[in-house]
DNA sequence: CGCTATTCTCGTATACCCTACGAGAATTGA
DNA sequence: TCAATTCTCGTAGGGTATACGAGAATAGCG
C-alpha cells in the first residue's frame, strides 16, 4: 500500500499540531477530561508501523491498542493523514543533529558523515518511512531542523548560499531513499520471514528458464565475478547495498567538493 | 496510501506473466473463450493510475474501466500484487535503452544521461511508480534491461566489475529516486488542483508564527540569499527541483569518473 | 445544590477496498 | 448430445477511513 498526506484540512490546525511542543496551547478549562494524550497517540501509531509496517497502523488499530475506541482517536487528530504527518515529524526530530551553537565535527565532510548516520539509524528504527510520500512533508521542528543541519553542513565546506542549497537537496534525496530501501528490505525479511536471498533463490527459475546470457551481456560478466552478491542481483545481499550506499555517497560527496 | 507487492503466490506463476512476451504461452482449446486480454488489463490499470494516482487503480474501477465485473479480473491475474507487477515491469519497459548490439551515444556520460533522460520520462508519464517498493522488484524483463544498461555504462567508462555493480547500484539510486519525486510532485499538483507554491503559501503562518531565525541562521541566509526559489524551502519551486537534480547527478558522475 | 455549556467518548452506518467461494454460462472435443 | 473445461461474476466476509449523533463527564455559575 501507498501512503498519502498533507492534503487535508486547514493547514492552521495541522502547523498548531506539528509545533505544539515549542508553542504553548491554550489550556480550555470547561467540559470533560480528555482520557489520552495526542503524543501518546503518535508513539503507540508509530509502534505498531515500526513492528508490523504502516498497514499495522490503521486508526482501528491504533485505538485497540490504546483500549478506546475508534472514533476517539478523531478528538486528538483530524484524520489519519494528520497522524501521519505527525508521526512522521516525530520520527524525523528522533535525529541528534547539532544545532546552530552545539558542538559538531570540525570536517564538513565528517558532518554531513552525520546526517547519514543519523538518517539511517532514524530508518533502520522506523522502516515505514520509506513508503511516506515526502512531497509537501510536515513543515514542522523535525524537517526544518534536518534542513537547516545539512545546509550549514554545506556552507562548512564553503559553498555559496545556491550552490548550497543544491547540494544539500541532492545528498537528502540520496541519503534518504538509499536509507530508506536499506531499512524496508530489512522489515520486509522481518515481517514475511523470509531472507532477501531466500527470495531470489526462489525465483531461480528465472536464471534457467528466462534469462539470456546474450541479452545481458554486462550482468553475466558481474554475475561470473562473483561482484552480484552470491545469489543475487538487483540490490542484492546487505553487503553489496551497504557498499553501494557507501560508494554513492562517498563519490557525490568527492564530485561536490571538487567544484566547490 | 502505500503499496507493497511481490510477496503473494508461487513466484512461477508471476515469473510467467512478467515474461510472457519472450516465452510462448500454451494455448488451450477447451472452455469458454476469454473477452480480455491480460495486457489490456495492465493497460487499463496503467491509464487509471497514470491519470488519478495509484489508489485510483483498484480492481474495481479497473473491471468498471472494462465493462466487466470485478471478480473477472481474477481470471487474468492471481492477485493485486501480481497486478501490480506486471505494471510496473510493463512501464520499466517503455524506457527506449539500447540493447547490447545497438547504436549508443558513444561517451558514458551521455549513455548515462540517456538513462536519466528516459527514467524522468517514464517517471513522468506515470507518477504512481515512486510510491511502489521497488524492494523485491517484479524481475521482469523492463527491470533486467535497465539494470543491463547502466551496468554497461559503467564498462564503458571502464569501471571492472565490482566498481561497475556498485556505481550502478548508487546512480540507479540516485536517479530513480529523484526522478520520482519530480513526477509525484507533478501528478499531486495535477490531482490536487494546488501548486507547489500556493501549497507552501497556504503555510505562510509558519514563517511568521512558528519560524524560528535564531535556530535556523542557514536556512534563513538562503532565503535572504533568493535561492529558496521564491516563495519555498524544502524542495521548492521546479526550478530549484531540477537544478538540484542536474546538480546531483553530474557531481556523483564527476566523483565516480575521478575514482575511476 | 442543580443547571447548562462545553468537551470528550464511541456505536452505528456508509462507502470504499481485496478476494474466497460457488453457481451458471459458454465452448469444444468426444 | 453431453461431458469436460474454462471463463464470468454475484454474494459475502473481513479489512479500511470517517460522518453523524447520542450519551457521559466536567467546570463554573446561579
Amino acid at each position: 500500500m501507498t501512503v498519502q498526506h498533507s492534503g487535508g484540512g486547514p493547514p492552521d490546525r495541522t502547523l498548531a499540531l506539528l509545533w505544539r511542543k515549542t508553542q504553548p496551547t491554550p489550556d480550555r478549562a470547561r467540559g470533560r477530561k480528555p482520557t489520552l494524550q495526542l503524543d501518546t497517540v503518535v508513539d503507540t501509531a508509530i509502534a505498531l508501523a515500526d513492528e508490523r509496517g504502516i498497514a499495522a497502523a490503521s486508526m482501528g488499530n491504533v485505538a485497540k491498542a490504546l483500549g478506546v475506541g475508534t472514533m476517539t482517536l478523531y478528538t486528538y487528530v483530524p484524520s489519519k493523514e494528520e497522524l501521519l504527518d505527525l508521526m512522521v515529524d516525530q520520527v524525523l526530530l528522533e535525529r541528534r543533529l547539532p544545532g546552530p551553537g552545539d558542538d559538531r565535527p570540525a570536517d564538513w565532510r565528517a558532518q554531513v558523515e552525520l546526517y547519514s548516520d543519523e538518517t539511517r539509524a532514524m530508518f533502520s528504527r522506523h522502516p515505514w518511512l520509506a513508503r511516506v510520500s515526502t512531497i509537501r512533508p510536515p513543515v514542522g521542528p523535525g524537517m526544518l531542523a534536518a534542513r537547516e543541519y545539512l545546509l550549514s553542513t554545506m556552507f562548512a565546506l564553503g559553498l555559496p548560499p545556491a550552490r548550497a542549497n543544491l547540494a544539500a537537496l541532492a545528498i537528502a534525496t540520496y541519503v534518504d531513499s538509499a536509507a530508506g530501501a536499506e531499512a524496508e528490505s530489512e522489515l520486509i525479511e522481518r515481517t514475511t520471514g523470509q531472507t532477501n536471498d531466500a527470495w531470489w533463490h526462489e525465483r531461480g527459475d528465472l536464471w534457467e528458464n528466462y534469462f539470456d546470457v546474450d541479452r545481458y551481456p554486462t550482468m553475466t560478466a558481474v554475475w561470473n565475478d562473483g561482484a552480484g552478491g552470491g545469489t543475487s542481483y538487483g540490490g542484492g545481499t546487505r553487503e553489496v547495498s551497504t557498499q553501494a550506499y557507501r560508494f554513492g555517497l562517498d563519490h557525490l560527496l568527492d564530485g561536490i567538493a571538487a567544484g566547490a
